[in-house]
DNA sequence: TTTATTTTGTCAAATTGATAGAAAAAATAA
DNA sequence: TTATTTTTTCTATCAATTTGACAAAATAAA
């Protein structure tokens, strides 16, 4: 069992030495002044396990540099009343953008998830320049319109649909469902360049999924995993308090896992993908809808709010398919819960869930109550979760801050 | 999108501080001495990023503990010739059980995952008084054996078949396939006093991911998948560099993703369950053997050997499945690599891997060398396994011993 | 053979965060 | 009014990595 073959490096390589452990415990620090709103410095302290004279010293540097404030608080008990640190609320804010083969939602927000600003355009061609410049003209339309804010802007998410190839090979060319391109690194140093800016991409599911783990219901968990329901059909993972994203940026495309060889083709070059049946696109494909059409998802919406037949009907077919997808994420990553989101109104995604019931036993006797929920979704979820991702990248502790 | 949900503690809300860093520093350096034999320190300087200066010190001090020595080298090259640092053989030795509902088998190796002492014996019956009794006899008996080596145990690992129930709820009573207290925090703490030292629990398939892991050819990724080929059929995953168990130590469960609703009742409660069809178990219900019988997995090795064709017929017949777990696996978690062990030889799993040829596609245009290798397997992978969980929890860097 | 270069080993001092302890301040409870 | 509790601030200490300089030992080049 010892064959000598090259040794990767990882954590389990890395030394760290006091500025990492530094930058980290700083980032701790903002991390719970982001997440937990105002707090005493005490109550961090005993939170990070960090001495009460630590916390001290970081907040007086976050104070000193302009990103937190204090502010006193009348005393709730015996005892000396205690200062709150807070986040500057106009201190930081970040753009995210949904870039998709049809349109660019662009999103800016502060640190707290908070909208700001927002637009939307369609693209000329789904290519990697058409997106370029579309992404480049809105930054600087926020620019324009909030030129203060704009001041602030620490960094730049992009969320485009996967898969990314970053293989070797080429293109496979029948799959024109990705921006192979769009997603390289040179396009990104380009467009980092462009902007002036740190830019972070990540694919739709994933930034989703991060948007849950840095604003929403994710927050609660260490582990859980997001399923957005699209016009494909994807997963983001967090795992252990960090996006999984996989060796290839690639994981958690469970709309690419085969449920029945012989059926459909797929873009990605298999038969028989679970997306073929269970998403967006299929669902349109059932009801005579263009998908690539605009209005397509508000229309099925509307189906849907007036009870149409075919629309209920369709939900009732795929079932069995969230039942085993469902079935499927739980046993192979036992998360703490599973959070549904996607493009398309909460109530669709409701009755989806619904219509899953009863689902499959686990193999733990943990609880139902929580075990699925509705995430945040619509047409903004995902360009909300790609201002998480640089909040995340920018801003909250890794591990690949804390080595050398 | 700003619900006040009680936020869980993770990396993300420890600080550090100088004395976490300096034996993150000391495991980092002796993983490096122990995965890559004996190397000069200012490699391992390169390698970590360390100064020069302090891997002298870090090493200077596992010297003068006695867990590493220095051998001269001859010199390879221009400049002073360096001294090489090497583990010493005899320093550390671990205990490794691989616990069944039939019987138990014990493996003593070093660091290096040199085996120096195996036993297997029976067990008299399917409970944890059973398990726990026949391992401490077996712990005497190394004791007794090499009384030099014992008093360099650092560690006992423990494999045991999940799924594990940490739920609330209690036992679901139509499994018999767990040993559901066995692996309760009560039991394991009871053990460790008894034997006198930390001891560590994993289920079979993750033990033997980590074997793979801190020992064999999953040394070279950071991110793969295990899949365990035993009377049932488990997954074990390390992600970045550390073994994933799930947020109640499930994950993996790979036998039991529902292939077909309609299909056979599994005692996990769900039907069609796909260790239904693709394990030993199956193998041997179709091949009238009994599961439970000692000697059924060395009766099927032979039956394979001089080509049954009822053993080869299955095999064949269960190619499909092989296909879909291998597509299920890749599109969620995009691993570098998988690796395919279990109990049987590894002609064997050759055979199913070939079968299962050709493979789906991938959405990344990734290289297929190497994409599915055989790892360790037979009757003692899984004990061997357990001993890497023991050095993995004791020795290994991890994120949990860098914070507070 | 001599000289230059390169790499390793060692020493002492500097740096830099986290920490400990004490004392002051400001509130409530008794 | 007094005691208690909690927060804040100050100063000094500690413990790890890092820096820089220099000696030692080998090869490569002149």
């Amino acid at each position: 069992m010892n064959d000598s073959a090259p040794i990767l490096a990882s954590f389990r390589t890395s030394g760290t030495n006091l500025t990492r452990a530094k930058t980290h415990n700083h980032r701790v620090v903002l991390e719970i002044i982001r997440t937990r709103g105002p707090i005493g410095r005490t109550e961090i302290s005993e939170i990070t396990s960090l001495s009460r004279q630590t916390v001290q010293n970081i907040v007086g540097e976050l104070e000193s540099r302009g990103i937190v404030e204090m502010h006193a608080q009348k005393a709730r008990g015996r005892g000396h009343p205690g200062m709150m640190v807070k986040l500057k609320p106009d201190h930081a804010y970040s753009l995210g953008f949904h870039v998709d083969r049809l349109s660019v939602t662009a999103i800016a927000c502060d640190l707290l998830g908070s909208i700001v600003w927002q637009s939307a355009a369609p693209m000329a061609a789904a290519t990697p320049e058409a997106a370029n410049s579309r992404i480049l003209s809105m930054v600087e339309d926020f620019r324009a319109a909030h030129p203060a804010m704009a001041k602030c802007l620490f960094g730049v998410g992009l969320a485009a649909p996967g898969p990314f190839e970053t293989g070797a090979q080429t293109s496979s060319g029948t799959d024109a469902t990705t921006f192979s391109d769009f997603g390289s690194p040179e396009n990104l140093a380009e467009l980092q360049l462009a902007v002036g800016l740190p830019v972070v991409l990540q694919n739709d599911a994933s930034a989703a999924a991060l948007g849950e783990h840095v604003y929403g219901i994710g927050r609660s968990f260490n582990s859980f995993a997001f399923i957005q329901f699209g016009m494909g059909l994807g997963a983001g993972f967090v795992l252990n308090g960090a996006l999984y994203p996989g060796a290839s940026k690639n994981a958690g495309e469970i709309g690419h896992v085969v449920i029945d060889p012989n059926g459909p083709a797929c873009s990605c070059g298999n038969t028989g993908c679970l997306e073929r049946y269970l998403s967006l696109n299929a669902l349109c494909e059932r009801l005579g809808l263009e998908p690539t059409e605009p209005g397509s998802v508000a229309r099925i919406e509307a189906l849907f709010a007036e009870g149409d037949p075919a629309v209920l009907g369709w939900i009732a077919d795929v079932a069995p398919l969230m039942r085993q997808m469902i079935n499927m994420i739980e046993m192979m990553l036992d998360p703490e819960a599973l959070i549904l989101g996607g493009i398309i109104c909460p109530e669709f995604l409701q009755a989806l869930l619904d219509s899953a019931a009863p689902l499959p036993r686990r193999l733990d006797g943990s609880p139902e109550e929580g075990r699925i929920r509705i995430g945040t979704s619509g047409a903004t979820a995902v360009a909300l979760g790609a201002t998480a991702a640089a909040v995340d990248a920018l801003y909250a502790p890794s591990v690949s801050h804390l080595l050398l």
